[in-house]
DNA sequence: ACAAAAGTGTTGAGAGTACACCCATGC
DNA sequence: GCATGGGTGTACTCTCAACACTTTTGT
């Protein structure tokens, strides 16, 4: 890039395009893989249902603007987050040309201090099978972060940052099973993640309400939580 | 993002980071993976190699300016080219705040018309075992270029790009090879490619200086590119 | 006939997948 | 003692990985 910047560049007064960061807050609660969305207030989309998200300040990082956004919002910090893709259309805002870098964060419902209604604006929970139609192109922003991380669940350990800091096998395996859409054998699910050697046993057992007390588990943090790809070519 | 913009949002003037798009051109060349860099003449780092890449325009799309400066660069269009990933450290450029889109191209050899010395700036290709220093961060975006290149070799069938319309199965054996840095077994290799499903052979041969002529294929643009990766739970 | 590259099968090990019953607890 | 969720093992199949020789051509 910077390569064809002319010398005289401060000078040269380009058009620049608004950049903003939106987050894709996921979380799990009431059995449902839910998005945490915004009520637009403004025109465009006055009323709407809207990604979290904002400008970037000049002095912070694409990271950093996206760790506050999501502080903003959900009054969590050091969860899992990634940047997800950059949507940059002409006209995806009708207002002017605005380039988003999108995130998405997963956040134990635990966590959360700050819930919807705290604030001016107006957010809640939306399951991600049953979305309200939102504003710009965020439908398709939310689309790409739910296929991301699906794809991102089958061979990394990420579901563990749904959950709260001890969980039982169950609790896992009925994460996996949400955000995936079917239902996963027991005893295979068992085996394969205590293979993968990425939980420790807490010692402690959790008594639910019926049945059989659980084991509880915590995530190993020095665990390596990649799993090998089948690879195409040996 | 926008649900934050103020209803006066025109008249607000926030101020706006420069975006660019970055290109990183992989191509195959003296069994080596080469990547395309220009070397800067202006400050800052003057005379130091850089991705080639420059400002977007305000009315087109990332891909759109991404594309471009891949034509202006080499003259190709339509190959393979995906979006990385987006830099924005705040002080990555020195003068300001440039947020850069970074993309990567798979360039075959034989398809580029516009060959590095017909341009003002001066270009070259270097392989990405030797670089050179880079300008700004682009020696970090050159290395997650890499990686990401080696790790989707790995899962799906990304390889065809660097190659020529008709190949033989010893040149994309070579082309993997170049990439992943490693030897490959000749018998796992075609009995799996073949097994994929995704060439079909042209029922020509190519006879080499030396040795027995080999069979000509080419890539299906039906097939479906990707492989199973090895699921976390079953 | 020989040099050079193309092409071809088998076997043992490990992972994936499908499947059904006993265990510990509260009521 | 029964309802509820927790926890366990085995057999078959398939994929992976390691390994060496024959074939076709030009010189």
């Amino acid at each position: 890039m910077n390569a064809n910047l002319p010398q005289n560049y401060d000078a040269a007064q380009f058009e620049r395009p608004s950049v903003t960061v939106d987050v894709i807050i996921f979380s799990l609660s009431d059995d449902d893989l839910k998005v945490l969305l915004v009520k637009r207030k403004n025109l465009p989309y006055a009323g709407m249902w809207a990604i979290p998200g904002g400008f970037i300040h000049l002095d912070e990082s694409l990271e950093e603007a996206a760790a506050r956004k999501l502080r903003e919002e959900t009054g969590v910090a050091d969860v899992y987050m990634e940047q997800l893709y950059t949507f940059g259309a002409p006209h995806r805002d009708p207002r002017t040309r605005v380039i988003t870098v999108a995130y998405f964060a997963l956040v134990p419902q635990d966590s959360i201090s700050h819930h919807p209604g705290e604030e001016a604006t107006e957010t809640a929970w939306h399951s991600v099978y049953d979305l309200p139609p939102l504003a710009f192109d965020h439908a398709e922003i939310v689309e790409y972060a739910f296929t991301r991380l699906r794809y991102k669940l089958e061979y990394t350990a990420v579901g563990f940052q749904l959950l709260p800091n001890v969980f039982t096998l169950s609790d896992l395996q009925k994460a996996y099973e949400i955000i995936l859409g079917e239902d996963l054998d027991k005893r295979n699910f068992r085996r394969k993640i205590l293979s993968a050697d990425i939980l420790q046993e807490t010692g402690e057992r959790r008594q639910s309400a019926e049945g059989r007390p659980a084991m509880l588990y915590r995530y190993r943090d020095d665990a390596v939580a990649e799993v090998k790809t089948r690879r195409l070519f040996p």
